[in-house]
RNA sequence: GCCCGGAUGGUGAAAUCGGUAGACACAGGGGACUUAAAAUCCCCCGGCUAUUGCAGCUGUGCCGGUUCGAGUCCGGCUCCGGGCACCA
């Protein structure tokens, strides 16, 4: 009978059901594994970058339950978002109707890949339940001081009257109707992040080895923490004036304290309320105000990748430490959200205000020396130009400047952050409610824990124009939670991101307990950390950072004891077609459905993780799927070959030349399983390992040796190809081989004689056959005879033998 | 613009610690089997030169360096990709 994927994956996938043999056990005293891939959002079906994903999750899950551990490997859905409401103005459907039916199509898709999920914890974030509880969250920490109102900048279309997401803005216009964006101040929910920065860049720490370094190091650079001064600005006299008194002085903050005395202008936010005032009250030409507000109108990335652009502002300010007056400039480079929006110019030592003075002939004064007379200087050297601090080492100077600033109470020593808070509130409907309301008489008031979940109203109409939240002509009001009062509700959602921050401890809680807890915390701190996470490198930060810092919030509400939400991180790969991003208007994407249909689930998996290593991108290939397909086929005709239904003593003596060699390929590829799964993620090489075992047991006939190698080799594909390797476990072993350890023999990688390659002058020449008890000396003897023929002419002058691997001899003409 | 990656045959890729570049596949070419096709099996397959045969040179994006030896380490580029806080 010929290999038949659809029968046998149906067959097995309704046998896993029926036993439900993914659920793990409610006992927390076994050893234990969390595999867990990034949740997918409800688009409507499954691509293949989710293909790749929930193959490489399975393959551990699968991987982790064959050495008897307790395995959670669950599913949910990222269910609020954007696209839903993109869908209603589009097709006039209902986002809840729209995200739940996608939702039931694609659990469909992923059931026919025969994933091992624990699929009675499967909940979609947009559930009530779960919506109550990250209220719960949200409203503690407001209650710990841990969120707060603020006025925000976001982008605005007057003529949809709504706010856009970044990505909903086109070249500076609404995707909708095509008009202008303005940049508009909006109140808006905060999460202070800040306040946990320090911990979340410690504990990278406790990361190392077990994330990607490149993730840690991005991660390490978005919070930017940075210790510096913090001082303040005195204007002169004639600039108060000016200011007509409104202004004294402002702060700045610099992590180039040594360079103090090499200040020659200072530089404000285009936004400062010193630039906004001179601008209101026409203090300043009024087409340089304009230039000046035309800054303030673009966003931080178009102004990063502008050319340095900035105005004098007419007014000067006081050197603290020299008394000289220095002109203050407004300029495109200084972010209004870092530091401040000021800072002390010293284009002599630093890139960014060398290329502003240079453009603008301001002064540039040196004050350290160094290796060179190139300007900017930017490295370190001995302080010159700077009164007592002169000749002073610039590292050594840094402290010092920072305490003559704190004993003369003229500022401090103060450490920052490139982090920004989390912006977490949203003008959308599709979204979780912010539980507050708004009372005349109280003020902004959480809602009572009781009252939980707020849920969304379902009668509204999603047009694209204004917040349906705000419009319904009923939802918003209700009673003050504190004093009774007619009240209104908040009508903003939250962000996303808040919903998949906290999933992973949703999943560890028992669902029989899910209306009585958000997280259970006895549950949560067995099974968290995560032990395996799996998901696109494009949550390197944003995602991740949250998630690591909401972790650490629950902890300390009590919610439960871990510190570090994800043990080890595999980021994979995009999938490509012709080089570039699969998408719906390239139209260059690939169904899996067809995929699975033609060749059945095993093909898909293995060659997705055959193709590439999963932390690259995967170029799709349809031919190599056909190449995948028939690698399976061939394990599957192999069936024949085996002789009984379970392994048999083998003589390794007695083998012959090719018998041996098949049997040493086939441990190899069980001692490269170890590696891959612990440490190297690369299935593509395990995967070569086993075809290049299944070509070598091709080319012998020992009964036993072909029964021992698939025994050992579908215990190896089994977390890849599961169905197949099922069921040939099931009919040639009883699935034995599937349960118990296997052991690496040492004697099966005893070589009679090793191949030395012979290096002359750099180049391989040829190669030698050396005895494995050989000494160097004779080996070095040995190459020298057979490598006489490019020694002629020739004198040794460096002899290296590399054991096991090789000879090199270094020459030069007599 | 800033932060982080990547680049190896016609294609996807492999190569513990710096030690034979191209394993394993795909595509392609040739052959076997077959009435024929499919399936399967066998052989060839980086480039250039040479060829009766042995072989020689060259080659891991580009330029330079360290080393007996560099795809791998160092310095400088180019191009491509991810992220940049309201896409998820």
């Amino acid at each position: 009978m010929s290999y038949n994927p659809k029968e046998i994956e149906a067959k097995w996938q309704k046998t896993w059901e029926d036993e439900g043999a993914f659920e793990p056990s409610d006992s927390l005293k076994q050893k234990k594994k969390y595999i867990l891939s990034m949740f997918p959002y409800p688009s409507g079906r499954i691509h293949m970058g989710h293909v790749r994903n929930y193959a490489i999750g399975d393959a551990f899950a699968r991987y982790y339950r064959k050495q008897e551990y307790n395995v959670l490997h669950p599913i949910g859905w990222d269910a609020f978002g954007m696209p839903a409401e993109n869908a209603a103005i589009k097709h006039k459907l209902h986002p809840k109707k729209w995200t739940y039916e996608n939702i039931e199509y694609m659990r469909k898709e992923l059931a026919s890949l025969g994933l091992s999920f624990s699929k009675s914890r499967e909940f979609a974030t947009c559930d009530e339940l779960y919506t109550r509880w990250e209220q719960e969250f949200i409203i503690k920490m407001y209650q710990e001081g841990l969120l707060y109102r603020e006025s925000t900048t976001v982008n605005w279309c007057e003529t949809c009257h709504t706010v856009l997401a970044n990505e909903q803005v086109e070249e500076g216009c609404c995707w909708r109707c095509d008009n202008p964006v303005q940049l508009k101040q909006m109140p808006g929910y905060y999460i202070d992040i800040i306040k946990y920065a320090d911990e979340l860049l410690s504990d990278l720490e406790k990361l190392e080895g077990k994330w990607p370094s490149q993730v840690l190091t991005m991660q390490s650079n978005w919070i930017g923490k940075s210790q510096g001064l913090e001082f303040e600005f005195e204007l002169s006299g004639e600039s108060k004036k000016k200011l007509d008194g409104k202004f004294e002085r402002y702060t700045v903050f610099t992590t180039r304290p040594d360079t103090i005395y090499g200040v020659t202008y200072s530089a404000l936010a285009a936004e400062h309320p010193i630039a906004k005032y001179l601008i209101e009250n026409s203090l300043i030409k009024a087409d340089t105000a304009q230039k000046i507000t035309a800054i303030a109108n673009m966003t931080e990335r178009e102004r990063a990748q502008a050319d340095k652009e900035g105005y004098a502002l007419g007014i000067t300010v006081i050197h603290p430490l020299t008394g000289e007056e220095i002109p203050v400039w407004t300029a495109n480079f200084v972010l209004a959200s870092y530091g401040g929006g000021a800072v002390m110019a010293v284009p002599a030592h630093d890139e960014r205000d060398f290329e502003f003075a240079s453009k603008y002939n301001l002064p540039i004064k040196r004050v350290i020396h160094g290796n060179d007379d190139i300007l900017p200087y930017t490295q370190e050297g001995i302080l010159e130009n700077s009164e007592t601090f002169t000749g002073m080492k610039n590292t050594e100077a840094k402290a010092a400047v920072i305490a003559l600033f704190e004993e003369k109470k003229q500022g401090k020593g103060t450490t920052n952050y490139r982090l920004r808070n989390w912006g977490i509130s949203r003008q959308r409907y599709w979204g979780a409610p912010i539980p507050f309301v708004h009372c005349e008489q109280c003020g902004l008031v959480p809602e009572k824990i009781e009252n939980l979940p707020i849920a969304l109203p379902e009668d509204v109409h999603i047009t694209g124009e204004g917040n349906p939240l705000e419009n319904h002509p009923t939802w918003k009001h209700c009673i003050c939670p504190k004093c009774g009062n007619d009240a209104l509700r908040e009508t903003d959602t939250l962000d996303t991101f808040v919903q998949s921050s906290w999933y992973q401890f949703r999943y560890a809680t028992n669902p029989k307990k899910w209306n009585e807890v958000g997280i259970d915390k006895e549950e949560a701190n067995y099974w968290l950390a995560v032990d395996q996470y799996i998901g696109g490198i494009e949550h390197a930060i944003l995602h991740l950072l949250y998630a690591r810092f909401f972790t650490k919030v629950l902890r300390d509400l009590g919610y439960h004891d871990i510190d570090e939400p994800f043990e080890r991180l595999l980021t994979q790969g995009m999938v490509l077609m012709d080089g570039a991003k699969m998408s719906k208007s390239k139209g260059n994407t690939v169904d899996p459905d067809a995929l699975v249909e033609k060749y059945g689930a095993d093909t898909a998996r293995l060659f997705t993780l055959f193709a590439a290593p999963p932390q690259k991108e995967l170029e799709w290939n349809d031919s190599a799927v056909e190449g995948a397909f028939r690698f399976i086929k061939k394990l599957y005709d192999r069936k024949e070959k085996v002789t009984h239904n379970a392994l048999r003593d083998i003589d390794q003596k007695a083998l012959g030349k090719e018998t041996k060699a098949a049997r040493a390929k086939v441990y190899e590829a069980l001692q490269k399983s170890t590696d891959v799964y612990e440490k190297t993620f690369a299935f593509n090489t395990l995967i070569a390992a086993c075809m290049e075992a299944l070509n070598a047991l091709d080319k012998q006939d020992n009964a036993e040796v072909w029964t021992e190698g698939m025994y050992i080799m579908l215990n190896l594909l089994e977390p890849i190809i599961p169905h197949i390797a099922t069921e040939l476990s099931d009919v040639l072993f009883d699935r034995k081989n599937l349960q118990s350890i296997l052991e690496i023999k040492d004697e099966v990688f005893v070589q009679d004689v090793i191949m030395y390659v012979v290096m002359i002058g750099g180049k391989k020449r040829t190669e030698i056959e050396v005895d494995p008890n050989m000494g160097q000396e004779e080996i070095l003897s040995l190459a020298k005879e057979a490598g006489s023929k490019w020694l002629e002419g020739m004198s040794i002058v460096k002899e290296v033998v590399v054991p096991g691997k090789l000879v090199n001899l270094a020459v030069k003409p007599i």
